[in-house]
DNA sequence: CCAAAGTCCAAAAACGGTTTTGATACTCGT
DNA sequence: ACGAGTATCAAAACCGTTTTTGGACTTTGG
């Protein structure tokens, strides 16, 4: 008698409640309530009464228990980051938890906060189950994550390619960039034209370099490998890099800029040596972050619909999911928007 | 025979596999692995070592139904929310995922696009459990999110205060910020001070309010009530307000802004009446964002440290969930970081 | 008219842990 | 030597769903 004591009692909450109320077993609730069709109308009609009635909300931890499934996405944002870069994640997240919990799924958010755990973030959330797929950017050439995922057959989307390329991702056309950069500084009548990259580990950065080489192939210069320095935000930053550059000779007269932090870094190398930019030397950055419409010279740049990227990767995700195992691989145009910052060249 | 086979054979994974393994029962393993003291060290030892071993994870799923814990935290992010104000948010995200991580909790991140919706995104989290507590931010007096959750009794920290504040809260000293404001333009020798403020159905702009009053007052100045005008981001900006504030008499020499984007917005218009910020207004924003830095004037704003912030919010939190009920009130300070935008004034 | 197929649903197994219960062996004080 | 207390662990209950299995009943086809 006293066992089981808690089934046959009438519970007071849970599937059982409802079966009971609506005077049906607790299986047939259950595929009432997921949409199952071996349900008979009335019954389904009914069911979903007292579910309601009783406010009834399945426990997302049994389901999960019982389906395998976690009906959550994670995205990795990964350090370094400063605040600066801050808002190009975020807009990507507006994007993407919009697509997602219009679809049910939740977002979580994981921080790495050094690559040397990346991986270390990625295995805890792949192995304790807690989510169904993975998201994360600033991918490298090499990149272990594809590679530790790919051998567990995680599902997971990039943002940002890697040379493994056998996955799927989303990232924005980087050598256009590079090349549309070179393009429209030398139709301004630029000739010696520099290039003040972003660190060289990640992938978007060569693809930029490549368009910013056949972008001066095509405007018919010729590449200085004098004037293509890799910069960082900390060390070695685009106003130290600046300084070199204008100090010897043959210094160039236009900067293809890898993000706007580089670009406005190296404004302020300029202004330091009395070199007027946007007058005396043009700059093309990269990202429009916010700061690029309010610094001076305001900063022209290339610019990119964050939440597009979002919803894109959102429903990528959800495809992935829903069994569609096909890779997709989705360069995002960018748009060029021109403010202050890139001026004419003198061609004497 | 058949019944349970599952159970007898040795399984390939789970808690079952390392008691085979390490030869002792189910219940041992659970207790030893969640440092319970009825263990023999010996014996504990051994199942550590087993588990390693067998690289064993306790599933997330199965353990939150049993204990009814989800070891997450939600952090609710509030539209509307323009790139701008991002920093703001994951400022804090990022000291709070640090503290979270660390206990082994996770972060999740959830938005919520109008103000309308936000109790249906708070509700949904709550009530299929997806979390242990929550955070939210942009408190207003009346804080219908509050009285929701402390209906059901659910853990909650907020950022910024409401009228009810019978409940733990993180948030900056806004009255001050007000008060400071004053005070720092009035020794600049300011005597007739605007104040734009921030949309007055956030609690901290009253706060500030209050504060910039009381500043006003402790000047020895008059209050102005023509003076003190709400802005928005979109509708009635800065630059708006200051152009019909400009126009007429009795101007005001000096303004304090709520936020740094009302600031900027109003030097801006100040530029289109050919008035010159920082030299003949004087501008204070607040908030210290990234953009402020770069405007030029650059712009005299109050900051504080978003990590800390975020650090309070999970310590509160992990003490909260830990059982200890206290309602802790953090009230953190804020400093001036003085750039060109304060600049004396005529005390003609 | 009977077998085969289809419809609808109840019962029970399963998911993988944690917690409770209780049993055994050992220690200690008297 | 004996009862109480303690340390250690096994067995089983339990969390709340989903999925499988199979049974009862109805319809269809020959």
């Amino acid at each position: 008698m006293s066992e089981r004591t808690t089934v046959t009692a009438s519970p007071r909450s849970g599937i059982r409640a409802v079966a009971t109320a609506a005077g049906v077993s607790v299986s047939t609730v259950s595929r009432a309530l997921n949409g199952y069709t071996d349900v008979n109308a009335e019954t389904r009609r009914k069911i979903e009464e007292t579910a309601e009635m009783l406010g009834y909300k399945p426990s997302y931890a049994a389901a999960m228990l019982r389906r395998n499934l976690t009906n959550t996405v994670t995205f990795v944002v990964s350090k370094p980051w400063t605040k600066y870069v801050d808002p190009y994640f975020l807009g990507i997240l507006d994007g993407l938890e919009m697509v997602l919990s219009a679809n049910g799924f939740d977002l979580q958010v994981v921080l790495a906060r050094e690559f040397e755990r990346e991986i270390e973030v990625i295995s805890r959330a792949v192995e304790r189950n807690r989510c169904d797929a993975l998201i994360f950017g600033r991918t490298r050439p090499e990149d272990e994550r594809v590679d530790w995922l790919q051998e567990r057959g995680f599902p997971f989307i990039t943002v940002g390619q890697t040379l493994r390329n056998s996955h799927s991702f989303v990232d924005r056309d980087q050598h256009k960039v590079g090349r549309d950069s070179v393009r429209r500084l030398a139709a301004l009548g630029h000739r010696r034209i520099g290039h003040l990259t972003s660190p060289q580990r990640y992938t978007y950065t060569r693809n930029s370099i490549a368009g910013f080489r056949q972008g001066i192939d095509m405007a018919g210069l010729t590449f200085d490998p004098a004037h293509e320095v890799e910069c960082f935000l900390s060390r070695r930053t685009g106003e130290e890099v600046v300084t070199e550059l204008f100090m010897g000779p043959n210094a160039p007269t236009a900067l293809v800029c890898g993000n706007d932090l580089i670009a406005i870094s190296a404004m302020e190398g300029l202004q330091r040596l009395g070199i007027r930019p946007g007058i005396d030397v043009a700059l093309i950055g990269c990202d429009d972050m916010p700061i690029a419409a309010y610094v001076r010279p305001a900063l022209t740049s290339f610019s990119q619909d964050l939440g597009a990227i979002g919803l894109r990767l959102g429903r990528m995700i959800l495809a992935r999911l829903g069994g569609d195992t096909t890779i997709v691989q989705d360069v995002i145009d960018t748009f060029l928007v021109i403010r202050e910052s890139d001026c004419p060249g003198g061609v004497a």
